[in-house]
Formats: C-alpha cells, structure tokens, sequence
DNA sequence: TTTCGACTGGGCAATCTGTTCAGCAATACG
DNA sequence: CGTATTGCTGAACAGATTGCCCAGTCGAAA
C-alpha cells in the first residue's frame, strides 16, 4: 500500500501519456518489462489505480454548468434521498457530511436555468428540507492527484 | 459535438473495460474496426473523452479523509488564493463559486487530526477571511459520468 | 549459509496497431 | 439530374506489443 518512487513514476507517466504499453512504459523507467508490469498490476490489486476509464467531459456533453448543492435532511430519511439522487443522471456524486448541511452533492445542468430544473428535480422530494446551492463560474483547479502522488512517492 | 448512440455504447464499453483495444471493441460493438477507431478519435478530439488517466484513489495512497471547504476571499485577492492553493497537494480541486462563499475546494488528509494541518495550511493565507468545513463521512454515489452519458446518448 | 522476494534479460507464438486501399450507400449541392 | 462528400465496410500488410515462461543475479532476512 505505501507508494514508492517507482510507483510514483509508473503513475505520473500514465497520467502524462495513458496510452502506451507496459513495454514503452518500461523502456522510459529504464526498467525490466516485467517488472512494470508487476508494478502496474500491483498498483491495481493494491487498489491505488482503481482503473483506466475515460475521462468524460460534461460540457462537451452538452452540460457547461456546474453546480454544488448542500442539503438538509430530514431525520431518518438519508436512505431513502440516497436512493433518490442515484436515480438522477445530472448528479454526478453525492456525499454525506458533517458540518452546516447532511449531504453535499455535485450537479451539472444543459444552461443556468436548465439547472433550476435539474434542482427541482433534486429537491422535489420529501426527504430533503432544505438546499442551498453554489453555482461553478471558474475552475482555477480541476479534479487533480498527481501532486498528492508525488508526495506520497517521495515520503518513502 | 452531439453523441450518438453509437458513441454511447463506446464509453459505456471503455467505462466497464478500459483496456480492451479497438479491434475488441469494434467486435463488440459489431462494427467495423475503422468505424471504431474513427469514433474514438472523433471523442476525443471533441473533448468528450479527455483522456484515459489513471484513476488514483487517495484512500490507497494514504489519505482516507475527505472534506470540502468554503472560502471567503478578501477583495481583489483571488488570483493570489488560486495560487496558494494549487500549491498545496491535498488540495485536489478548487472552484469559484457563487453563493455563500467564494470558492469551495475539495481536501484530503491522512486522518481527521491531520485534516486540521492541511486547513491550517489553506487558511493560512492571508487573502482569506474566513472557512468552514464538511468532513465526508459517507460517499453514496461515488464520482461517475455513465448515467449522463446515457441520457445524451438517447436524445439522438 | 540458506531462503525468499524482486529484478533482469531473453525467447516465442498469438494478437493488435497503424495505415492504406477499394467499394458502397445516403446525402448535400450546383 | 449528375456529382462531390461523408461515413461505413471488409481486407490486407509489416511492425510492434502482449502474455507467458525460464534462468540467473542481488540484497535482505532468518
């Protein structure tokens, strides 16, 4: 489970270029072939790389906005808005939380007023109390690891 | 930029299998293995499909604790904020928004006790006025993309 | 000293990739 | 009404990669 400095290049290559083979990989490590592949297959069973699906774009989608939404619940109902958010595909994830709300969820909507929809949608269910939401305008840092992972590598 | 059915089913195949190769993929999918490649391309010069990076889970890494933090920002000192927080590894997304606060990041951390290191770190900034925190406890649905797709995919 | 795990370097058959070609059908265009 | 254009099919080929196996080296732990 700890991550060494081989790992750690093993994973920023793939970050960098997903496509090449545990061959050309091993060749950049300067490493035996099978060595990177025992690497590799470690990292997956070990469960650091969960896997190598593709990375879909929303907005490309056809779905630009984005949106967090903190939601109150009501007691003894989280199993049930659980099940409920699942059902909506412009959920994206969904978390429950300590703090001001009980749950904490990620939206993504076709335009702004699309997204007073897919809200209502959300909402529109007896479970939940009450919802604020935040609406994306920037994203000065998208969704990221390689940084955590070089720090992890080199803590060896 | 719109997606097909025929593109659906290609991230759906990528999403459950992502290793499998073009010509695999066109076997099942019943076409021909030019047709296949030309859609991938096609996805991902569009921007549908951004990549195939590994997908690294903080947990096996070493950080099992997630959070999300709210952010008030001083007058005119975004940019600096930005800055400070890319810097900082645990900080593995960050978005202006509107609302509440003025931006929300998403945080890792080793432990709970370690989660206040890294806010320590955030916080401690000057262009920022004030934060709170949610501590994930939970995450039932975790980040995902495939019911999205299916629903683009189907307004043909 | 012996054992064990990890790495190296090599070989082999089967498979896949990149690329190119010709043919075909539906569609847009002058 | 001809004529490009576009998207798909089916096939071919050389070159590269994969999965698998094996023998030998090396360092650390027992």
């Amino acid at each position: 489970m700890a991550i060494d400095h081989l790992d750690g290049r093993i994973i920023l290559l793939l970050a960098r270029e997903p496509r090449i083979g545990v061959l050309e990989m091993s060749r950049r490590l300067g490493v035996a072939r099978g060595t990177a592949q025992a690497r590799l297959d470690r990292l997956q069973s070990n469960g650091v790389i969960r896997g190598f699906g593709p990375q879909v774009d929303p907005a490309a989608l056809g779905y630009p906005v984005t949106a967090f939404a903190t939601l109150q619940i009501r007691q003894g109902q989280g199993p049930d808005v659980r099940a409920h958010l699942a059902t909506v595909p412009e959920v994206l994830e969904l978390h429950t939380t300590t703090g001001t709300g009980d749950m904490m969820c990620r939206l993504v909507a076709r335009s702004n007023a699309d997204l007073q929809r897919v809200i209502d949608r959300v909402v529109g269910f007896d479970g939940i109390v009450r919802a604020s939401t935040a609406i994306v305008m920037e994203n000065p840092v998208p969704l990221r690891i390689i940084p955590l992972v070089e720090q992890a590598a080199e803590e060896t």
